[in-house]
Formats: C-alpha cells, structure tokens, sequence
RNA sequence: GCCCCCAUCGUCUAGUGGCCUAGGACUCCGCCCUUUCACGGCGGCAGCACGGGUUCGAAUCCCGUUGGGGGUGCCA
C-alpha cells in the first residue's frame, strides 16, 4: 500500500476487514442490539470483510438455550449473515463461549505468569473502607494487591481468601481515536486495575470478550457507547494478549449512539418496541425494521431515507454515523415499514401475507388453489393500503370468511336505519339485474342506482354496500372486491342485512 | 460525587466558515385526487440550548455554562 493510511483500514485491505456481533442469550434480543448487528453487517459487507458471530454466554446462571435459539432465529429472520460463527462454523472456533472455557483459563494463566495481572485478596469492604479512609474522589480498586510479597499472599491464603486476578493498567494516559467520535482520552486514576477472573475460577466479559476478539483476529469493534468506558482498560489488555503472541495487536473502535426510548432513558427491555419479537408479530419487514433502525444514527443521503440493505452495505461509512443518542420512533418506523410494503412485489407481498392469515384461520398454510386464486387478485388491491403484513387480516379477512364479521362495532348501525335500508334494497336489485359481473358492470350499476337516480353522495351510496359486503368502513375497493366475492355471495350478503 | 460522551424543528437527520432569510423525512394540520381507506400531489406549523471569544463573515472553530446520556460490578 502507498501514500497516507486510510483512517478506517489503516494498513488492512479491505477483505482483511473482520467484525463481530457478541450478543448475550439472556432472552429476546432488542432492537438496539439488532441496531449493533445491521452496523456491523454493513462494515463487513460495505467492505468484503468477514462478520463473526460470537455467543457470550459465560454468565451461566443468566444464559438459556432459548436465548440462544431466540438470537439466531432473530438474525435469520432479519437476513443478517454471519461468515463464522455458530451453526456455520470457521477457523476460529468453538464460538459459544461456553466452549472455552480451558482457553480462558490458560490465558489467564499466561497474563498472571507474564505479570500483566495478579492475584488480589481484597474484598469489596476493605477495597471501599480504604477509599472512605483515605477521602478518594476515585472509584474503583486502589491497587492495593498490586505488589503483595511473598508472605502477605501466604497469610491472605492462610486466612481461607481465595483470589480473583486482576488486570495490572499500565499507570499511563490512554487514548485512542474512535471511528465515530474521534479522538478520546482518560487519565490512569480513573481507570483502575480491574477483575478478569471471578475468585470462583470463571472468567469475566472483561476477560474474555478481548481474548475472543484477539484470537479471532478481530480489526474493528463497532458497539454502544455503553461500552466506551471499557475501551481505555481493554486496550492495554490487547497489548498484554499482543506480548504474550496471542492475536494482532488492538482494534480499532467505533462506539455506535445508544438508541433511546421513550424519555430520557436507554431502551430498555421494557419499553414498548424494544423487542424484536414484536416487529415479526406485527407483520414489519425484515428490511422496513433495519431500514429504520440504520436511520438512528445513520443517513445513506441527504434527501432519501428509504434504501435497501444492498443499498446501505454499499454505501455505510462508519465515519458518517452521528454520535448522538438517537431516540426511537414507532411512528416512523411504521412508516419506513409501509414504504417497503409498496417496494415489495404484489407476488411477494402475496407469499408473506399468507402466514399471517394462515394465523387468523382465513386459509391454509400452503394456501388452496382457490385460496391462491384470490389472493392473487386480491393483494393487488390491497398492495399500496397496508402498512405490515399483519394488516391483510382485516383488510381481506372478508374474502375468506363465509359470513360477514362487524369488525368495528359500530359500523352495523349504519345499515339498519332509513337511507341504509333503502341503498341496501336498492343495491341488491339493480345488481340482481346485472347480466355481467365484474368491476366495471357492478360500479355501473350502482352508480345509476344510488347516485344518478337516488340523488346520492358517493360517499353515503357506497358506505352501507361496503359494510354489507366486507364489515369494515374501510376495505379494499368496493366494486373490485364484490367481482372477487363473486355474484352470489355479494348478494346473499346485501340480502343479509335487509330488514324484514 | 467522579470519569467519559453528546447538543440543528416534537422525533430522526442534512449542514465540515460565506451556496443557510437552515434542506429532507416522520408526526400533525389544510387542500387536490377519490367508491371508503390508503397511495400520490400541493401547501402549512415547527429548530441552530445559552454566554463569551476567533473571524471581514459562524449552525459550522475555541472556551465556559446549562441540559441530556453513558460508565463507575467477582453483569454483559
């Protein structure tokens, strides 16, 4: 390579460019952490790099299977590739962390052996009646263990005291330039020696993610901004992995904005909209909910914010996400999600509709033919008025249904008084007289009727017809959808709520 | 408390010293289209947190204040 380094890739070429996603399986996965995979996703792919899929599952006590299957499904669903990781494999592996537990084990014995952490006696007592002690301003341990001698160690053990390791930080000013923000510095005092090995023998995240980082080979870490005060304590840690020839050397960081709830607070599991779950139960689009999600913090251009995935690999630059805590918007997530509603083909809109109404006992799962038939003829008319899947339930259940269903409660009373019986009445016979059924003969038809002959507003002729045909104020297309229902089921309906 | 980060319409953002009487999107409100609802089109409301500098010139650079967020575990 000649001429300046690239502020991202330094000396790598851009295939040499590996990533990871290190979700936790505590439970469903959030949507700030898809916000971290969708990043990472499009650092490597923008790149040709690779993304690694890692599971940090060491905190056994809050770790479940379900957990795990659940963080999977999510990514599968949401089209997210992995390039290592589990269920894929690679060279890197094991990459359940559960399934390292002997690899941690020896580098924590390479790091104390080499002196770049020490074994410490202290409990969180002593630690914090020392701080009171001495009016330190400073949290955190105070190195108390850092030199211990020969004979204090002998009568801390003689005591029973078991010890956990700690990293010895190098007692330097630590800084380093984060690909989203910039240069960033913390002085030594306020990045303590902290614990990498529990006194029960089990490593810790501060342990293990570095390690997994550095043996995977790992060139950047792109995370929340959560994590960018454990950067200055990792960094002299990938230099002691360095030392003792594990990896190559320190990542470079990027600490994506936290994505916010509602108020001021961090999304949290909480929050409405903060799991996945609710996005494929609604009936969003994989692409609609990463769409918006790459939009916290992250604009493919200055006028466009609908876009692709492939668009968005193509175009994703670190460099231009905005630092700022982004907070998160149901409104505009919903309208990103019918966005690509529309973008998506009536055939495909067709196949992934057909789940949803599969759920709702309208059809079977694969559709009949007939069922396919009209649903072929009937998303078209529904294409462009659904905001997620979810949605064709209600807008086409009256298709699939042998009996109308008064979905909003209201709405039959509409039919039952004066003018509603009369258009009603008046409905059913003109087209009673239609020798033709289709869209273009039934408007017609009613419109000669009602409007030219009745003297009615369009809008009071065709409200009771669409109750009586579909139980819904709002539905697709009224004339279109009685071609759909066929003659004889139109008219059985109108004569359905005529009152004798 | 201490450390770190952040600061443009209600929200997400464009803006890297003159192109800014600050652009787009979502929301909301009008109007048009119209068989409902949508879609689409047109229009409107609404913002550079504050105070000092630097400069011929600052939303843009610097300092401070204020506000918000994150961290401060033998969680991840």
């Amino acid at each position: 390579m000649t001429g300046t380094t690239d502020p991202v890739l330094g000396d790598l070429a851009p295939h040499d460019v590996r990533v990871r996603f290190p979700p936790s399986p505590t439970g469903f996965i959030h949507v700030g952490n898809v916000r971290s995979a969708l990043f990472n996703w499009a650092f490597a792919r923008h790149h040709g790099g690779k993304l690694v899929l890692r599971i940090e599952d060491t905190d056994l006590a809050r770790n479940t299977e379900e957990g795990y299957d659940s963080i999977v499904g999510s990514l599968r669903w949401l089209g997210l590739d992995w390039d290592e990781g589990p269920e894929v494999g690679g060279p890197h592996g094991p990459y359940r962390q559960s399934e390292r537990f002997d690899i941690y084990a020896d580098v924590a014995a390479r790091l104390r052996d080499a002196g770049h952490a020490y074994d410490c006696y202290c409990t969180n007592e002593e630690v914090e009646q020392r701080r009171l002690a001495s009016g330190s301003k400073v949290q955190g341990y105070d190195g108390f263990c850092r030199d211990l001698g020969a004979e204090q160690r002998a009568a801390f053990e003689a005591e029973g005291r078991q010890p956990v390791l700690r990293f010895r930080m190098p007692r330097q000013p630590i800084s380093f330039d984060d690909l989203v923000r910039g240069e960033v510095a913390f002085l030594p005092e306020h990045v303590p020696d902290y614990v990498l090995v529990r006194a029960n023998g089990t490593p810790l995240y501060t342990l293990v993610n570095p390690v997994d980082d550095a043996m995977m080979e790992i060139t950047h870490v792109l995370r929340g901004e959560d994590l960018l005060s454990s950067t200055p304590r990792q960094i002299p840690l990938y230099e002691a992995l360095l030392d003792l020839g594990i990896g190559r050397g320190v990542p470079r960081f990027g600490h994506l904005p936290i994505v916010m709830g509602e108020g001021n607070k961090r999304l949290s599991k909480r929050d409405k909209g903060s799991g996945l779950s609710e996005y494929v139960e609604r009936g969003f689009l994989p692409e609609g909910v990463l769409n918006y999600l790459a939009l916290l913090g992250w604009g493919i251009s200055e006028d466009r914010d609908v876009f692709t995935m492939a668009e968005m690999a193509e175009a994703f630059d670190i460099r231009r996400v905005n630092p700022n805590p982004a907070r998160f918007d149901m409104k505009k997530c919903e309208a990103i999600n019918a966005a690509h509603m529309r973008m998506i083909s009536v055939a495909d809109m067709a196949a992934r509709v057909v789940p949803f109404l599969a759920g709702a006992g309208l059809v079977s799962d694969p559709p009949t033919e007939e069922q396919r038939r009209l649903l072929d003829a009937a998303i078209p008319l529904v294409h462009e008025r659904i905001n997620t899947l979810a949605e064709s339930v209600d807008m086409l259940g009256f298709l699939f249904r042998d009996k109308v269903e008064y979905v909003e409660a209201d709405v039959a009373a509409l039919l039952h008084d004066e003018e509603g019986q009369a258009v009603v009445r008046a409905s059913r016979e003109a087209l009673d007289r239609l020798s033709d059924w289709t869209t273009e003969a039934i408007e017609d038809a009613l419109r000669r009727e009602l409007v030219d002959d009745m003297g009615l507003k369009p809008r009071k002729a065709f409200g009771p017809v669409r109750v009586a045909i579909t139980g819904r104020r709002v539905s697709p297309p009224l004339f279109e959808s009685m071609e759909l229902l066929g003659r004889e089921e139109s008219l059985a309906r109108l004569d359905a709520v005529v009152d004798r």
